[in-house]
DNA sequence: TTGATTTGTAAAGCATGCTTGACATGAGTT
DNA sequence: AACTCATGTCAAGCATGCTTTACAAATCAA
């Protein structure tokens, strides 16, 4: 699953930490899905999308690796 | 977090093996999941919302118990 | 070049998602 | 009554998501 949680983060000048505190979640749970290595959980991931004002399915694309 | 698949899994007449079937998970994790046992995971909400041809957001409702 | 910030990564541990197998109950048949 | 189907639930186990602590490498400012 490939997501666009970088760009989205770049785009509002915010580092991973930062990004993590508003989602009040580690620094490395970010680093993580910005690379790949899990996807979030749904609730994660719709706290994502409602920070980043956009539905989950523009942030978030299953069946890329 | 609430969810709408108990309601549109009886719009199309399926049981909860039906559904399980369709969504290549168990029927445990079917009823779990309507039940409020757990969230999905992103990627099977991502196969739920395909299946239904709803997005994720319209199924899915987090804030609720 | 030194120092501060950012990012990547690793290990260990706990919490959650999902599995199989099994059993109980209720509704509808026959 | 006996049978079948749908649903709820439990236990044990494995996979994934997330945590804290820690350290290394890259970037940028001074």
């Amino acid at each position: 699953m490939n997501n666009h949680v970088r760009e989205l983060r770049g785009e509002q000048g915010w580092s991973q930490a930062d990004l993590a505190e508003r989602l009040d979640v580690s620094r490395q749970t970010i680093n993580a899905i910005e690379t790949g290595k899990y996807d979030p959980s749904l609730p994660l991931a719709f706290k994502i999308a409602k920070l980043f004002g956009r539905p989950i399915e523009t942030i978030f694309v299953p069946g890329e690796e």
